[in-house]
DNA sequence: ATGGACGATGAATACTTATTCATATACTCT
DNA sequence: AGAGTATATGAATAAGTATTCATCGTCCAT
C-alpha cells in the first residue's frame, strides 16, 4: 500500500530491491517467467513471500526493472570495452567481445531479455530499438569517415549486427558447455562483417 | 446454436486436429502461450472445451505439433522457392524472399517459433539446429564451387544467416504496419552477405 | 428399429499462484 | 522505557485454468 522509500538508501544497505533483483535474475535465467513464482524468488532472496510487495508493486514490475537493468549493464560493458577506440575494426571487435563476455559470465541473462517479448512486448521493442539507435549512430559515423559503404541503410545494418550477436551468442555462449564464445568464432563473424560492410572499391 | 455437424473442411476429412491447429495458430500468433487458454482455442475452433482432449493429449502437445508444422512449412516454402537455382546469389535471394514472405503472409507465425524457447527449450533447439544443418550443407557446397570463402566455418555462417533473417524479419515483417519486408531492405541484406562471404581474392 | 461406436459437451475438479492483510519484530529518537 | 516508524512474516484470499468425466447426439451396420 505505502510504497517503499522513493530512493533506496544510498549505501550498501542491503536494499530489498537489489536482493530480489539478484535472486530473480538467477531464477529467470534458468526457468520461464511463468514457472518462477514470487514465492521462489523470495525463498532465493531469503525472505518471506509477503515481503516482496514491500519492494515491488508486482512480479511484472520486477521483471521490467530487471530487463532495464540488464540493458544498462550490457550497454555500459560495451561502452567501457570500446573505450577510446575509433577505428571500425577495433570498435566492432571490442564491442562484440564485451557482448559475448556478458553472455558468458552471467549465464542465461540474455534468455531473460528474449523472454521479455512474451512478458511485455513493448518493453522488448523498446530494448532493441534503443540498442539499434546506438548502433545506427555508430554506423553513420563510419560511413562519414569512409569505413562503411555509404549506400547501406544504418538501421538495416544495426538489425543485422543484433541478429548476428543474438544467434551466435545463443549458440556458443549458451548452448555449449564451455559457455564462452571461442575466439575463432568471433574471428569469423568479424571477417564476414568487415568485408560485408566495406566500401565496394576497397 | 451450432450447425448440425461440424463443417467438413474442403477436400479433407474434418480432422479435429487440423481445426484446432489452425485456431491455435491464429491465437498464439497474437498472445502468449499462457494467456491462450484451451477454452479460447476451442471457442475459436467452434467446439466445446472438453473436445480438445479427444484430439490432443494436452495443450503442450498441440503446441509442439504446431511448431513442428511451421518448421516443415518454412522449409518447404524455401525449398520450393529455390527450386532448381544453383548460383549462390539466386539461392540466397530466393531463400530469403521466401522466408520473409512466410513471415508476412502468416503474421505472427514466427512469434510462435520464438516462444517455443520458453515453452519447450529442447524443441526450440531442435528447430534451429535442423535449419542450421541445412544451411551449413548449402554453404559447404558453395565453398566447393568457389562461391564462398573456404576458410569460413559453415556452422558459423549458418547461425549468422539465421540471426539476420530473424531480426530483419521481426523488424520489417512484424513491427511495421505494412507487414512485408521491403525490397530495398532485402537488397541491403543481400549486398552485405554477398560481399561478406565471398572469397577474399574476388 | 437398434445397438454401439465415435465424437461432442460443458460443468465439476484439482491445483497453482499472485496478492493481501493482520500481526510481529527491529531499530531510532526522545 | 516508550512511542513511532520501517520492514518482515506467512497464512488466507481470490482468481484463473488445464484436465476429467458422466452424459448426450448422430450415424451406420445389422
Amino acid at each position: 500500500m505505502t510504497p517503499p522509500t522513493e530512493r533506496p538508501t544510498p549505501g550498501q544497505d542491503a536494499d530489498g530491491r537489489e536482493l530480489l533483483l539478484t535472486a530473480a535474475e538467477r531464477l529467470f535465467a534458468e526457468e520461464s517467467y511463468t514457472s518462477v513464482t514470487v514465492a521462489k524468488i523470495c525463498a532465493q532472496a531469503g525472505m518471506a513471500t509477503g515481503t516482496f510487495y514491500a519492494w515491488f508493486e508486482s512480479k511484472h514490475e520486477l521483471f521490467v526493472e530487471l530487463v532495464r537493468s540488464i540493458n544498462r549493464d550490457v550497454r555500459r560493458a560495451m561502452a567501457v570495452a570500446i573505450g577510446e577506440a575509433t577505428s571500425r575494426n577495433d570498435v566492432e571487435r571490442l564491442g562484440f567481445r564485451a557482448f559475448f563476455e556478458v553472455m558468458s559470465h552471467r549465464p542465461g541473462v540474455y534468455r531473460i531479455v528474449r523472454e521479455a517479448e512474451f512478458v511485455d512486448p513493448s518493453l522488448f521493442r523498446e530494448y532493441y530499438e534503443q540498442i539499434a539507435r546506438g548502433y545506427a549512430r555508430g554506423v553513420r559515423g563510419f560511413q562519414q569517415s569512409g569505413q562503411v559503404d555509404p549506400a547501406l541503410d544504418p538501421e538495416i545494418v544495426a538489425f543485422m549486427y543484433m541478429g548476428v550477436g543474438y544467434f551466435v551468442g545463443m549458440r556458443w555462449a549458451e548452448w555449449t558447455q564451455g559457455r564462452s564464445v571461442p575466439d575463432d568464432v568471433q574471428a569469423d563473424v568479424m571477417k564476414v562483417l568487415t568485408r560485408g560492410l566495406a566500401r565496394p572499391e576497397d
